[in-house]
DNA sequence: ATTACACCTTTACGCTGCGTCAAGGTCAAG
DNA sequence: CTTGACCTTGACGCAGCGTAAAGGTGTAAT
């Protein structure tokens, strides 16, 4: 497959200025060009394509990505299973940045304040990524999962002994949410006492709680798949159950939900 | 609370020289300067200079940030549901090019063929996403979710009725897994006739078959916490379980996974 | 055969969002 | 009263293109 710079260009979504900037800067050259001098690229070169945005979308110099690219050790594969990480991370940043959001609004709506240097998370957050990224791996391999525990608890700004706990605590909603299920009822003894462990359970990560922002997270859980399928693994419907449950507990019901 | 440039920085993580910036263009101006002429911000600033982040993070202008956030319909809390939904795109996006990381990994390491414009599924698909993103509510509030699911359809470059089978397929192969899972045996008829319905589904999604391909998504499903979730749902350790009767199945068994 | 029109070329200047000196004033601690 | 970590303004530099200018090319339709 041959193609000139428009359709290269359109089939990547890039502008053609962008590749004759990659071809000035030697990025990517052009496989030929023909007797008028219309670069011509090839199917080589659109793999090198589809490196060099994988790269770029990562945040990386063009510089760099051609250090990386032109590396002799560069293999292809395995050389995208770096992208793969750096873009798993990128997605726990993201996620932390709308955890972040979710926390705002209610914030803002509710009557819950939000201490100054919290307002951050997720910007610096990233910063911390990018170190686990960078060490993460080795630390993992060297000294096993404990160790990684560990500096998540200080991620998460907590002793180890707490760490703990916040993960007993995670299952026991779990196991709670999956018995107060089969009551049916979100307004049952059972499901509020999960509302109110899920509370707890709160507590470890938000600085401070307040209604609103408990009702909108337990929206989220039934807007956000991932987070939905979390829940509904204790049950059929367990988001759901537990977000109607929280807002009983919170008093919130149907109003000032996220539409 | 009042803070000095730097202390600010510090907490956004930003440099002084983007706080000083800002103040030049007018985007940030600090609450007073004491009488040296150093610059001392409030609380209200550090609220501003959050909300501004959180538009840089999605990649406006400066320039766009400033009209967001001095338009006089912007009230704060609502005006964050926008860079929420967004964000929520952008992990959308994250998503399929981490797909398409993986698909593109398998392909080079196995005997399949991606198909040039392949390549750039995700990159593109930014362009999808915002025009979804611009739109897509007030489709959804005019002509419901089935409007929406023809999108989605065109988007995957289907038609509706193919988009309605793969749909099934989808619930087919989770209710599958189910029966499957209490065999406990992944290699039992049952299983592999799941992994066969998976691979089935997956066509509908993949230009091309692999065998390596098939197996590095099994394990990806156990990888990744939301996958996991979602099959999970089908049965205790479900991801697990379908990852191992799709090694059986592709006879990759151990060998060739992922790490 | 020529005209239209969408393509292609090189050259070059401009822009954003800062990084990075440079040259100097300020403030609290020792 | 000095040291060192802070602060100020001013200026230049840089990546990664966008954009316009001035011109050549390919091909389809008149």
């Amino acid at each position: 497959m041959e193609y000139t710079v428009q359709k290269l260009a359109r089939m990547a979504g890039v502008s053609t200025r962008t590749l004759r900037y990659y071809d000035e800067i030697g990025l990517l050259e052009p496989a030929r060009k023909n007797s008028s001098g219309y670069r011509i690229y090839g199917s080589k070169e659109v793999d090198k394509l589809q490196q060099i945005l994988f790269y770029r979308e990562l945040g990386l110099d063009l510089d760099s990505i051609q250090k990386v690219i032109s590396n002799p050790s560069f293999d292809g594969p395995a050389a995208l299973r770096m992208p793969r990480e750096k873009l798993l991370a990128r997605r726990r940043q993201l996620d932390l940045l709308i955890t972040n959001v979710e926390y705002t609004i209610s914030a803002a709506e509710g009557k819950s304040t939000m201490a100054d240097n919290e307002k951050f998370k997720g910007f610096k957050q990233k910063l911390i990524d990018d170190n686990e990224q960078q060490y993460g791996e080795e630390v993992r391999g060297k000294y096993g999962d404990a160790t990684i525990d560990k500096s998540n608890a200080k991620m998460l700004n907590m002793r180890e002994e707490k760490y703990e706990e916040f993960k007993s605590l995670e299952k026991e909603v779990l196991s709670k949410l999956a018995e107060a299920c089969e009551t049916g009822d979100p307004s049952s003894e059972l499901a509020q006492k999960t509302a109110a462990l899920h509370k707890e359970w709160l507590s470890f990560t938000w600085p401070t709680y307040s209604k609103e922002a408990h009702a909108g997270l337990a929206q989220m859980y039934v807007d956000d798949e991932r987070f939905a399928a979390y829940y509904d693994k204790a049950c059929e419907g367990g988001a759901k159950f537990l977000r109607d449950a929280i807002l009983v507990y919170t008093g919130m019901e149907q109003e000032n939900s996220f539409e």
